[in-house]
RNA sequence: GGGGGGAUGCCCGAGUGGCCAAAGGGAGCAGACUGUAAAUCUGCCGGCGAUGCCUACGGAGGUUCAAAUCCUCCUCCCCCCA
């Protein structure tokens, strides 16, 4: 390395671009300098960086939320450098507790294989993965022995790791922190020396498993690696982060016109944030959309509806995104009756006395979750009958008034019952 | 090993014998307004064709006309001392 202080100027300018676009849409790189004199060198010495990203197979679909990391490696990828992702096929048994308040628990062998093999096929939608080093980290952690278990533990102290913001939380707030949970940091801490990271990505949440990596390799002679981590991703509330637990999730298998029109429903604020996060767009496009939005050049409306078709074509290609964007169009802006109408038989059991009771009906369509939730939802003006508005809670309509008739609850439930 | 505290509905949290399907908040759902945005207002928010019945306050028993509330045992968590 030279001595002449790395600057981005002094760069050549692709590699400037190169450094701008990576950057974009993360929250720290750090140390601060680091990644920029590792792409130097990379550059000089014809090296491709080794860009690590661990992921414990613990959910059985992924979501955006996932994505935002995993654009970041096909970014690197992108770049020409090597994109290693690990399956934490042994560090899922173990529970990462970062974020966690509580006890997470253990995962069966059997989930764990049926998540990873999910998951590398999801993921194949973002990484290009002929090109990926794919590992799992039972290949190096199953085998370790006690003597190397106990080498690694020696590395970090309890109250190194009571500074950890979740378990200073916990075990301040009398809750309970197994000795399991300590292990986490330091077996993918681990998992950088094994692989010989460069670099290693991941959620802020994760900065604090990141940074024990580089104390880890230089614990076992090794470079330690630099660490870059990205937002999570706040879900389509617009204030929990991303998560099936919270209802607030895009599964990357959603049928398009549910991609789109979740997207639509994110809170303004957050459409930059999901640019930036889930399309790959290079960083002046961003500033560009940004620019536009501040001068008011850009309707919001068309914005968002632009974002949705955008991260739907990635999902579902071009010609299904722009469907999509027609279907809300028409659904939701003109008000209409979705083109594909849902079809249900009218079942026999909601039939008596030759009368439809409604409750009945709307509940066992999948409508309303109970008779209950029907009458409510009758109470409340939500339900039509081919566009007739119907409140009576008890309503019972004859099977005339229903067969071939359309049923709407609340704005997006829509089904067509059998003539 | 000893002593103490705690477990309530999706989440947080009140409730210490009947008035408790359980306050309040959050989330959620629906209506109005809109751009399926934000903000705001309103209503709903266990199940059952239902002036009643069933399920539910960590688990199992018990006391009582009556238990989320009292007793016994169990499970789990936390704190203090060692």
């Amino acid at each position: 390395m030279s001595d002449e202080p790395l600057t981005l100027e002094n760069l050549p300018a692709d590699l400037r671009e190169e450094y701008q676009n990576l950057i974009t849409g993360t929250v720290d790189v750090l140390p601060a300098e680091d990644l920029l004199q590792r792409l130097l060198r990379a550059r000089t010495e014809g090296r491709p960086l080794r860009a690590k990203l661990g992921v414990d197979p613990t959910a059985p679909d992924i979501h955006l939320g996932h994505t935002v990391v995993l654009r970041k490696l096909a970014q690197f990828q992108a770049y020409g450098h090597t994109a290693v992702l690990i399956i934490g096929d042994f560090t899922a048994k173990v529970g990462d507790p970062s974020g966690r308040s509580k006890l997470r628990p253990r995962l069966e062998e059997e989930t764990i294989e049926k998540n990873a093999a999910t998951y590398v096929e999801q993921a194949a939608k973002v990484l290009d993965m002929d090109r990926v080093e794919l590992v799992r980290n039972s290949d190096w952690l199953s085998p370790l022995k006690m003597d190397d278990v106990l080498r690694l533990s020696a590395v970090v102290t309890v109250a190194r790791m009571l500074e950890r913001d979740d378990f200073a939380k916990r075990y301040a707030g009398n809750e309970p922190i197994s000795m399991l949970e300590f292990m986490y940091p330091l077996l993918q801490g681990y998992d950088s020396v094994a692989v010989r990271a460069d670099v290693e990505l991941g959620g802020t949440d994760q900065k604090f498993n990141l940074l024990m990596g580089r104390n880890i390799m230089d614990a076992y002679g090794l470079e330690p690696q630099s660490v870059m981590t990205v937002p999570l991703l706040a879900g389509t509330d617009g204030t929990q982060k991303m998560s099936k637990t919270y209802g607030n999730y895009v599964g990357v298998n959603e049928a398009p016109e549910d991609m789109f029109g979740k997207i639509m429903s994110i809170p303004d604020r957050l459409m930059v944030t999901y640019w930036t996060l889930l399309t790959g767009a290079p960083y002046r496009e961003i500033e560009d959309v940004q620019r536009r939005l501040d001068k008011g050049a850009y309707h919001p409306a068309t914005a968002k509806r632009d974002l949705a078709e955008r991260i739907t074509s990635l999902y579902h290609g071009s010609a299904a995104a722009t469907a999509a964007r027609e279907h809300f169009d028409r659904v939701f802006r003109e008000r209409e009756l979705p083109e594909n109408l849902a079809e249900a038989a009218l079942p026999a059991e909601a039939l008596k006395d030759g009368k439809v009771w409604l409750p009945r009906l709307l509940n066992l369509t999948g409508l309303a979750a109970s008779n209950g939730e029907a009458r409510r939802l009758l109470e409340q003006g939500a339900v039509r009958v081919n566009d007739r508005v119907i409140t009576e809670s008890e309503a019972e309509l004859s099977p005339e008034e229903v067969r071939g008739a359309v049923i709407q609850v609340g704005k997006r439930r829509f089904l067509r019952i059998s003539a």
